[in-house]
DNA sequence: TTATAAAATTAGAATTAATCTAAATTGAAA
DNA sequence: TTTCAATTTAGATTAATTCTAATTTTATAA
């Protein structure tokens, strides 16, 4: 609790009590939450939340780079806290997102010179081997 | 447009009137259109097409992967003639979406042990040259 | 060729994540 | 306390995508 409201004011973001409680869950809960889910969540502890301060903050939370929006999905954004390099697969028939160790940042590269690069992904899509197990039986 | 026949046929797909349309449209522009990009210009040479046809087709495309979604925007999706490897750059500025050379297929990572990979995605973010440009004036 | 079935296409309604708006609330400084 | 700006709110709006049910086209068999 502590640390999420020094994370917030390093990044000159006031804490008021929706932000570190939005900052907490995306720490705590590293599902990479969509923003309903986030909502949904919150409303339980702290019934005046709207989706609209999510929405708010999360776009607060991405400007500052805390937080980093995943668009692997077609329709949704999901977010996830922002440590250290990794990528992300999604299985196609679970559904679900995990996360998988790679290194983004020695990538190599050619034809964006001279430009500004904030932010590097790296999405992979397939079946998890979860789905591929239970196909067999 | 003999070609186009050829690759949807090579893929079991029947090659429809707008099914060549949309394939064509994809390999002769390479600005990663959208949706409605796709059906507005199809639409002065075929005023009968439907945007339902343009998503058919299109994830008719996506599923036999001659064609590749790309989900780096937040809100829509964009389609990209499925050539050879290559990251896509996005300047958060002007929107404008690049192409770059990386080499996603030799990128070495781990924990995806007995997953299955149909796919794979390299999304930088920033600001593109020109932006940087005009930034200085 | 004609009849029949399957596939493809259509227009428009429905869905839904995200944004917008204008009012209400909160919090800090004077 | 008073004042002003920042934050939060509910609900309306927007827009990409999906759904639905009807229509048209295409292929196949009689």
């Amino acid at each position: 609790m502590n640390e999420i409201i020094i994370e917030l004011t390093k990044n000159n973001i006031k804490p008021s009590i929706h932000r570190i409680k939005i900052l907490e869950y995306l720490r705590d809960n590293r599902t990479h939450p969509t923003v309903d889910e986030i909502y949904l969540n919150l409303k339980e502890g702290c019934p005046t939340l709207s989706r609209a301060t999510v929405y708010n903050t999360l776009s607060l939370f991405v400007q500052s780079g805390i937080v980093r929006p995943l668009t692997i999905e077609d329709r949704e954004i999901r977010y996830d806290y922002n440590t250290e390099d990794h990528g992300h697969f999604k299985c196609e028939q679970c559904g679900f997102l995990s996360d998988f160790e790679v290194n983004v940042a020695q990538l190599k590269y050619e034809g964006l010179e001279h430009h500004e690069i904030t932010n590097k992904d790296v999405y992979f899509r397939g079946v998890c081997n979860k789905c591929l197990g239970n196909k067999k039986s």
